[in-house]
RNA sequence: GCCCAGAUGGCGGAAUCGGCAGACGCGUCGGACUCAAAAUCCGAUUCUCGCAAGAGAGUGAGGGUUCGACCCCCUCUCUGGGCACCA
């Protein structure tokens, strides 16, 4: 079987679509039931958010090179499983269809659709059964199934809190969502507001998300910005005294060496006690002071023009060791949500304490002084280098790291403070006001209501009702958050009449009544809407459904396990799947999600580990991200730039396969890399040349030569072990190099059927149209993906002979064959015999032989 | 400011247990085929000097270790990425 008639040319674009017809029609790639008795090799792509755009040139690189490792893996004789889905929810279906007033479900669909249309054109050899969709309702029912098991575990919890709130996307984002005051996406400018939100205690697995890391097999970068996110810190927590009052200040401090150079201590803005411990006199500027703090917007505050301000509040601590009393002051130089919100201000050994002092006239008082080195004396203050101390009565002479312990030991003794550890992480702010996610399922009772329920025997909400209750304040009413039960899911999303969230951050899924205000029924679980008829019986209670929904990172979190077994009805996943398919072998994808998905899918994942719903902590033991592809001025492409490629009129004007093997051989993987149209002409004029070899003008098949030429032979054997060695190792250009000097040489000398077979089968994973196409044309049996990989023959590798470079005063001179074992002597003996070498060592006497075998004799002179 | 990665011909990039720098591709130049063009094929192509044979220089800059350094060490410059009042 061949894609078309006997034509002698390179019609890519009937091969290509014949191809993928015929590999979609037999399900080629569809993994083997999990007890066929193979090892497994599982292959996974970060999926795509199916944009209108469609795809962009940077999708196939990650794709085609995840691609090549599952036809690899295939040919070595592995069960692959490289599946494909669709991280579907998001902002900008919702905004598509405030535009249009289309239901975002549809809109999602159609982008889908094409998408999954762009994928299939580019040949990869995906599992098509086990296609996944997070807006799929049975997709988001595990998705819910997930959160309520936070829910009951005490993991997700309600608090009002100031948030991030975006205008213009009227929205809440969580702190991996803010870069640099704006929106990451949209780039819109955000502000902090005070919203009642789902929160999911992502701290509490600070230290075990900080653990696992170090045994990641992940790009190092990552893994460093995953623990500055993480932000972890050993110090000291120390209380301060107040003067006149019995409560006290707790601040956190990494340098509790310098607590002799505390000159003064500095709140938050936000700190509670600041309002109480302000001084009569203090008092109106302290709340001036605050309330202007509050209307900052975070670039002001945190930005780069940060002047410092501040007033003193009036009050006085009194320091714990030596009894003096030190001024209290507020500057939102301190965040009130870090450590205590308050801080030891040491001015000479801290920057922002210096600028700070120096401003306002405080006291600077040096307790450390540089360890002395010889030369230099003088100190420069703030000097925030460990040193040794002075003016610390019985620590002087200690060195920071010395006294640090030896003073916190002293503070525990006097009940002064603890060694303490802290983290910049901050719970996860999960919950979102927007339409097109996941609804959170949860329902609010009345307290009185709560309290009767539990008082049932059996009540259905029971399942994953956590030990401790989750309540907001309305007015008098104290509502109580009821989980529904796995039996109720999945919640599905409601429609609406429209997708315009409120500018007071309500969902809109708040205008769907008959969703929102129900009546429930709490042995039975029965819900009803409150518009329909009141039922009688005193089980019936009102209830409001929560009416948030969930981030887009949410089905994200857990889509490597929905590929093992996609259509469960039981579990998110079948434990047998999981135990044959683990994790992901390889995932690739880009490096924007270092501290987003990547962080949060770890949190699940370990979340799901804890509880023993699946056996594993980590979910992606390997990682790497593929690089961007830079337009052909260099720079990111971008409309606005006019430098965008579309890899649609790629594919339309050079094939697929083109396409493929140009976005593996434009440079190393993970580098970032500039895309370039004359390059491609390179990689079609390769491949039409590999045509050339196979097939003769007239259309017919070449007619192949009884044995290889001498020369051939090795090379071939060469390109084998570089092809294979180079998949392993994922240097496609490399690889793609070697097949082109295989090909340089087999044009201009005979070659064996046989040899082309097997040349055609490294060429595959790369440029798998062609291969399949020339394949069938030579008689093989479909599919050329599925042929047992060709090995290299070692001893065809070898030349007989080696040759070595002749080198003078480690200069290169002359070069010569010798026999392989040849020995130091006899290679020196021919070197001392070349015409050539003689005038460099007329007159010298050899000082030095290096004699690198099979490489090099390097003769030293005087 | 701090942390990480990187810098090789006209261009993308090869080559690292320290052993002929510039594989492969693009571009350019020359040639073959053609009435001509496209396509294809062959040859040249780091720079400087030289008719040539050849000689010298050369992997961001400067120093060091070594018989020998793109590779290891020190200092610096630049580029990309991350963090940024986290005490």
């Amino acid at each position: 079987m061949k894609a078309h008639g006997d034509g002698g040319f390179y019609d890519f674009q009937k091969i290509e679509a014949f191809w993928q017809a015929r590999w979609l029609e037999e399900k080629t790639f569809a993994t083997e039931p999990i007890d066929c008795g193979k090892k497994k090799y599982y292959v996974l792509d970060m999926f795509p958010y199916p944009s209108g755009a469609g795809l962009h040139i940077g999708h196939p690189e990650g794709y085609t090179a995840s691609d090549i490792l599952a036809r690899y893996k295939w040919s070595c004789g592995y069960n692959v499983l490289h599946p494909m889905g669709w991280d579907a929810f998001g902002l900008p279906a919702e905004q598509h269809a405030l535009l249009t007033g289309q239901a975002p479900a549809i809109n999602t669909a159609q982008n889908i659709g094409h998408f999954r249309e762009q994928i299939r054109r580019l040949g990869f050899a995906i599992d098509w059964e086990r296609e996944i969709n997070t807006t799929d309702p049975d997709y988001y029912r595990w998705t819910q199934w997930i959160f309520l098991q936070l829910f009951k575990q005490g993991l997700a919890y309600v608090d009002e809190r100031p948030v991030w709130w975006c205008p213009e996307l009227k929205s809440v984002l969580a702190n991996e969502e803010v870069i640099d005051g704006r929106s990451e996406r949209g780039n819109h400018p955000v502000e902090r507001r005070n919203l009642r939100q789902w929160i999911l205690r992502i701290t509490a697995y600070a230290d075990r998300l900080l653990e696992n890391l170090d045994a990641l097999d992940w790009p190092e970068s990552t893994k460093q910005q995953q623990r500055a996110w993480i932000g972890r810190s050993e110090g000291t927590e120390i209380r301060f005294d107040i003067e006149g009052r019995v409560d006290s200040l707790a601040v956190y401090t990494t340098r509790c060496d310098t607590i002799y150079g505390v000159t003064y201590l500095v709140l938050a803005p936000e700190h509670p006690l600041l309002p109480i411990l302000a001084s009569a006199a203090q008092r109106g500027e302290v709340e001036d002071y605050i309330e202007r703090a509050r209307r900052k917007s975070d670039l002001e505050r945190g930005g780069l023009a940060r002047e410092k301000t501040g007033v003193f509040s009036g009050a006085q601590a009194i320091h714990p060791l030596t009894g003096k009393n030190i001024p209290i002051w507020v500057a939102d130089y301190v965040l009130g949500s870090y450590g205590s919100g308050a801080v030891m201000a040491v001015p000479a050994h801290d920057e922002r304490d210096f600028a700070f002092a120096q401003k306002f006239g405080l006291a600077i008082l040096p307790v450390i002084q540089p360890v002395p080195k010889g030369d230099e004396t003088a100190c420069k203050l703030p000097f925030c280098d460990d040193g040794i101390l002075f003016h610390s009565e019985a620590f002087n002479g200690l060195d920071s790291a010395q006294a640090r312990q030896k003073i916190t030991a002293q503070l525990e003794a006097l009940g002064r403070g603890k060694a303490c550890v802290q983290y910049k992480l901050r719970d996860w702010l999960f919950s979102r006001q927007r339409y097109w996610g996941e609804p959170i399922p949860i329902f609010w009772i009345q307290q009185g209501d709560y309290e009767r329920a539990l008082s049932l025997p059996d009540l259905y909400f029971r399942e994953f009702l956590p030990s401790k209750a989750i309540s907001y304040q309305e007015g008098d009413i104290t509502w109580i958050a009821i989980p529904l039960s796995s039996k109720e899911l999945p919640l599905q999303l409601p429609p609406v009449v429209s997708y315009q969230p409120s500018d007071q951050g309500e969902s809109p899924l708040r205008r769907a009544e008959d969703f929102c205000e129900i009546l429930v029924h709490l042995r039975t679980g029965e819900i009803r809407p409150q518009s329909q008829d009141i039922p009688s019986g005193e089980d019936w209670v009102f209830a409001r459904r929560e009416t948030h929904t969930m981030p887009q990172w949410a089905g994200s979190c857990w889509y490597h396990l929905r590929y093992l077994s996609p259509h469960d009805l039981q579990a998110p996943v079948d434990p047998g799947s999981l135990h044959y398919w683990g994790s992901p072998d390889f995932y690739i994808g880009g490096a924007e999600h270092a501290v987003l998905h990547l962080l949060y899918a770890r949190f699940w994942q370990r979340f799901l580990f804890d509880i023993a719903a699946i056996d594993r902590p980590e979910p992606y033991p390997h990682l790497f991200h593929q690089g961007i592809i830079l337009g052909e001025d260099g720079s990111k492409m971008s409309k606005s730039r006019g430098n965008v490629v579309n890899p649609d009129e790629v594919i339309r004007s050079h094939g697929a396969d083109t396409l493929r093997l140009y976005e593996m051989f434009l440079g190393p993987l993970d580098a970032m890399k500039p895309w370039n149209t004359q390059g491609i002409e390179g990689c079609s004029r390769f491949l039409k040349k590999v045509w050339r070899l196979f097939i003769q003008d007239d259309g017919m098949g070449q007619d192949w030569a009884e044995e290889d030429d001498e020369a051939l032979l090795p090379r071939l054997h060469e390109t084998i072990r570089k092809v294979t060695e180079d998949i392993e190792q994922l240097r496609f250009n490399t690889a793609i190099s070697q097949m082109m000097i295989f090909v340089n040489g087999a044009t201009s000398s005979s070659l064996s059927r046989h040899s082309a077979k097997v040349f055609l089968q490294l060429l595959a994973p790369f440029a798998p149209h062609i291969a399949e196409e020339l394949w069938s044309r030579l008689g093989e049996t479909f599919s050329i993906s599925k042929a047992p990989w060709p090995r290299f023959d070692p001893q065809l590798l070898v030349a007989e002979r080696g040759r070595i470079v002749l080198m003078v005063n480690g200069k290169p001179r002359d070069e010569l064959d010798l026999p392989l074992n040849c020995s130091r002597e006899e290679a020196l003996r021919a070197a001392l015999a070349r015409e050539k070498l003689r005038p460099y060592l007329d007159e010298k006497t050899i000082r030095r032989i290096i004699w690198v075998p099979q490489k090099l004799l390097n003769l030293v002179l005087d």
